[in-house]
DNA sequence: CATGAATGAGTCTTCATTCAT
DNA sequence: AATGAATGAAGACTCATTCAT
């Protein structure tokens, strides 16, 4: 429950209640699932009435839409960071930053790591969802497929194929978040940090050291 | 399938009804998605009445949790026959068939996996589905954890690290399937193959081949 | 409300519940008025539970525009009946039916009436209901023409324009339904018979007498 | 118009605004039916806010029936104005005036009409709109009735009904504006003049001659 | 056992009305 | 006086569940 103890009837910019909707909804879809999401428990939630999520998008289906937008955006945009900035002093840097930012908290968060694949889990029967987690991601596979090769071509490596290790990488990670959700006992976040690192010191073994025991603070 | 002697006419139509109505409902969910979902679906597309899957399951609810225990057993089986069986006549040969069940057209089946990923994805907020997922997955865990040490032992390997390696296997699993479940364009099935067997030929060159291309007629 | 003592589970045949909704549906529009109508009156008034209106009609619009279907077919067919039978004596006899018929009790009854009126007066914006007003009015006009025609020639009226004494017969009935219904003081119904029956004895003289006074019970 | 001196400047715009409003309405109910209108449909129509609606008449039931008003205050002001003149020479003129102005654009326009019907099919369940829908009706069924009865006494006809023959012209005029508003290839403007005038012409030969075609421009 | 018409609680959606600005 | 974001009651529609046949 979120009132933020203004008399609630203000109007706020269109934008800022949107916002305050798609938060509701992240929660609401960790708490109880696609299946089991209702509009008034998303706007009670938001401490909000039930007619404003209509109000806004129009439709349930839409405030879906686009909270699964907001989701890949987030993530899409803080990789695109990794991928294009022009800090890092070698490759070997990037690829770990990479693999930080993948198990980074505001990444890995619970809610988001829910919303993201109960998503997955409906985008094989509802194309509109297979279309918006699809999208960026071919993008990003291109983008960490240069960036393997660098690797491989800085390491003299002619044998390994940077397109599999990227799709690896990239399936990894998601098998990896799935796992450590569904069941984090199993699975510690630490130790799913580990595997991802250890994955890619096998392949980058020149620029990637294995000895760094996880991030700190999960 | 255990016969249960001549008493099988009477007893039999109740368990192929459940089968019949178990088989619908995979087709559904893959089709419709878990919250798409309806009995009215299902029952039509058994050929059967609606009132039917009330009278074999009690509830909605129940019908879902019998599927995907239904899903998660027979992957489970097909796995502990593998890792159970006397037949290999190597370590390298029972690792390589692991690989090749898990990428076996049973196992990758479309309407399979859908049903897999659908319920993965509300299992977060369901706990019923949580412990219906996990149960298994643990055993299973622990198991490949000590067919993996097995190799590395028979390798002289004491630097690797068999557990890790066995959460890897298992997530990259997970990870391809879904990835190529969901968009099969960026990621084929072939691709997939070669993704987890370059995993399993980095970890254990003694045992595994690289060149093997993939599985026939995928 | 008309509960008739049935359990009212007892499930009934297709056509039966059609009908008792339609005729509730009648009713509800005459009380309410078609902007007033709402699904849980007509299912009230019919002694059955909400959902059944969708489960026999699929939506609302339709069941409405069922009703308006019924209604005018049933007009259109005792209509029809009159302007084809083989047993009247002469064309007077013929068109005096006509005229008895139109202000006979079950065509000038009030729910009816007032459903008719309440679909005419969405017509313009409905273009639905409009096709449904005027399909079978073509008809029914051409074959009033046809009629009027043959009373003209028989009276050896060569002046006279069939075709508009059968518009005007047409539109005068209308009128005299609206206003009789709106506001039966200030055109009580046996008034209005007698205005309709000046009209057509005013055109054929020959055939019908002025003197008859009105329908008796009215 | 009467204006009410200097101080106008202010107290104009309320009645602007509610005239504008009135407008809007009209265009909305022959747009969209009496039960498809909504407030934001209307203030939308007129270039205005969504509240100004509730401002302006309170509620949306106000402003339907001062709308429904504003119709039917402008027809019988035309008409009481016919039916007052000092100007005609003739009865038979006033009664051609009458006529004309039963179909003079101003009053077939097809907005107001439909505006006009949509209320009328409403009335029967809503006794707000029958009373605003009445109350002039009745005065003007006297008026017409006195003026035909001077034109039977001017013709020494001493057979006829005048109240019948007015409360026929009135239903006739009714019925033949629904159906040619309904459906105008059916009963185009023109015949249904014609119909008209023809019920006039045969009632009152001696003031009345039939070989008018017709409105021009119609 | 099986059927499918009927039920009614639960949801999405609309929209007149309110009120802070 | 005007605005339009926000409200929440009301209504259409869905669908798991029941039960007479």
């Amino acid at each position: 429950m979120t009132r933020t103890g203004n008399k609630s009837r203000r109007a706020l910019p269109k934008e800022v209640r949107k916002e305050q909707l798609i938060q509701a909804t992240i929660k609401c879809i960790a708490k109880h699932g696609l299946s089991g999401i209702t509009l008034a428990l998303v706007t009670r939630e938001a401490g909000l009435s039930m007619g404003i999520a209509n109000l806004h998008f129009d439709s349930k289906e839409k405030l879906l839409l686009e909270t699964l937008q907001h989701v890949t955006a987030e993530y899409a945009a803080g990789q695109a960071a990794i991928l294009e900035s022009e800090d890092f002093s070698s490759t070997g840097a990037r690829i770990t930053a990479l693999l930080d930012f993948d198990f980074s908290p505001p990444v890995i968060e619970k809610n988001k790591l829910a919303v993201w694949f109960a998503f997955l889990g409906e985008a094989k029967s509802r194309p509109t969802y297979q279309r918006a987690c699809s999208r960026q991601d071919s993008m990003a596979q291109m983008r960490i497929t240069e960036l393997f090769q660098l690797a491989l071509d800085e390491a003299g490596d002619t044998a390994a194929d940077a397109a599999l290790l990227a799709a690896g990488y990239i399936s990894l990670v998601d098998g990896l978040w799935l796992n450590a959700l569904v069941d984090p006992r199993r699975l510690p976040w630490k130790k799913a940090y580990r595997v991802a690192r250890h994955y890619l010191a096998s392949a980058f073994a020149q620029h990637i050291a294995l000895d760094k025991r996880g991030l700190d603070g999960m």
